[in-house]
DNA sequence: TTGAAAGCGCTAACAC
DNA sequence: GTGTTAGCGCTTTCAA
């Protein structure tokens, strides 16, 4: 159906070789001929069968993703980040969202891996990275971020300062004066998650009171519903930290205007035009994807030292939801 | 490096074509030998070459997706669909970001044929489509969405109600007793732009007035100093359509609460948690999405009718920034 | 039920 | 400067 190489070759007049010349830009062709060849490409509509010279060189020139879900803000940022270091290094991105579900991650892995993606970067929904030794073995080089792997494999990660950027939350809520701080985590099996808890925790030292934590898979009905539970106790919180952007969402949705002070992890689009703006602890999913983009082009071009493990720094931006006191609520 | 069939065929025992029948679930494979096979695979940590099998076979089983930009919600949402629909058929989904640049649209097209995706679906950057001819011919096909392609190509496309959702806007701003209502738009050469900018026109009749329109790439800087100046006029708007939501959430940081009525065109999170809600002309992402994917994969099923072209419906969701008259300004 | 051989479209290695 | 040949890893065809 489609014309290759050998159409191409007969049509200028020439052998097969010399069109590889010409598509691939070798040297050593002449112009004259070179031309007569481009007219021919032109004119049969030629292009090259990617399939057939990846069978022969090995290099595919494309890297995987393995995200959450693209559709969150914070992992199309990442993704976008991903794809432009991506073409600046002439590959090609395959990405794939494995909606938190680990058999899922699993599957993109392998199909990526069919495919002969040059390198991996992967946010892991699971904790068991055995399956990835073969390919790592085969010299695929692979980079977890967002989320460590598990204890089975050792690459490069590259991760923000989670337990860091929570103590830095409560503790600026702590300063306005609030004693009574709620947490509301994403499911305590996510690492970020996890790490938030315990920064949470360290920083609230006596004051920790596990009447005022859920963790739980974000959604309106479940976390809402807690946070309205908790504000029914007896000695209710005055201040919320939100666990991630999307749980910062919810709390919002739920509290619709009620005031109660509020930190969030994860900055998001409109923070700031909320009234009060919302003030968080945000991260740069962007920085995340380059720096690990980076990181696995450095080994795609051949760098083979000690697996590297980078921690991003977050930082506070106060808008007003976190400066309240608790006298406010 | 990586193990082949043949490898897994001396591990196992048996001839190559045993494993590729194995490999590929055929029947007529004695259940014994079949588990001695399956035993090699797991040994040797075997993975299919795909690339391998593409050249043999032909079809990639990916489908090639063109948007504007990952990072954007909408085109996020659209994707998200896409990657849905192309996993429920079994197909793995390449995608990248045009960044609204005809050129690069054309080489990611260019990309995506050379590594021979099944199909296409393009959110087009630019109006001549006329290189994607050749590709048509080979047999693949081709959806558009969001917008249409240029003249030059005749295929199925799915579109959202540009014209009707933007006279929708105007007319529910007129409802309110505006007569002064401006337009922010995206780049007049934007065919989604252009459409809505004709549905305003169209509302607004006799009132028309074209300092009160502005169409340009989304910037703060642009689109604001614009609004800015509309509103020094001696006889400034009452009332702003926006184009996109991009568009509104520039306008929306611009007024920083100064009260103005607003409509914008599409939807995005938080818009009724602002003070006030902002009333918006809803499209559905997703479903452009997924239509056009469904569209596509009917394409690859076999269908050969003719190039269908569908719009779908957009809807009005009043919030509160389209319901303040003209004397709240 | 199993296997041998040919060939998909290309590039690497080596003539000429 | 140009062409010939072999072979990448798989599936298809045909034979045993």
């Amino acid at each position: 159906m489609r014309p290759t190489m050998k159409d191409v070759a007969s049509a200028a007049g020439v052998a097969l070789k010399t069109v590889s010349r010409v598509v691939n830009g070798e040297p050593g062709v002449n112009p004259t001929t070179a031309e007569r060849v481009r007219a021919a490409i032109d004119a049969l509509g030629y292009s090259r069968n990617e399939s057939a010279r990846v069978l022969r060189q090995g290099r595919t020139a494309t890297v995987g993703l393995v995200i959450e879900d693209i559709s969150d803000p914070f992992y199309s940022g990442l993704g976008r980040a991903v794809e432009q270091v991506a073409i600046a290094h002439g590959c090609l991105l395959l990405s794939g969202s494995s909606g938190e579900n680990p058999e899922r991650e699993r599957e993109l892995v392998r199909t990526f891996c069919a495919r002969r993606v040059d390198g991996l970067i992967v946010v892991p929904a699971g904790d068991d990275h055995s399956y990835l030794r073969p390919e790592l073995d085969a010299g695929t080089p692979a980079v977890f971020v967002d989320r460590p792997p598990g204890p089975e494999i050792d690459v490069d990660t590259v991760l923000c300062d989670n337990a860091g950027g929570a103590r830095l939350a409560v503790a600026h809520l702590r300063r306005a004066g609030h004693r009574r701080i709620a947490f509301l985590g994403d499911s305590p099996s996510i690492f970020t998650a996890a790490e938030r808890l315990k920064g949470y925790r360290a920083a609230l030292g006596g004051l920790f009171d596990p009447a005022l934590v859920s963790m739980r898979a974000p959604d309106l009905a479940g976390t809402g519903a807690d946070l309205e539970h908790m504000l029914g106790l007896p000695d209710p919180p005055t201040a919320v930290f939100t666990g991630n952007g999307r749980l910062t969402v919810t709390t919002l949705r739920t509290l619709r205007g009620r005031p109660l002070a509020l930190v969030g992890f994860d900055d998001f689009e409109l923070a700031d035009l909320l009234t009060p703006g919302v003030t968080v602890v945000a991260q740069d999913p962007a920085g995340l994807g380059r720096v690990a983009s980076e990181l696995l082009f450095r080994r795609l071009a051949g760098d083979r030292g000690p697996a590297q493990h980078l921690q991003l720094p977050v930082r506070l931006i106060a808008r007003g939801s976190g400066e309240q006191s608790p006298s406010d609520s």
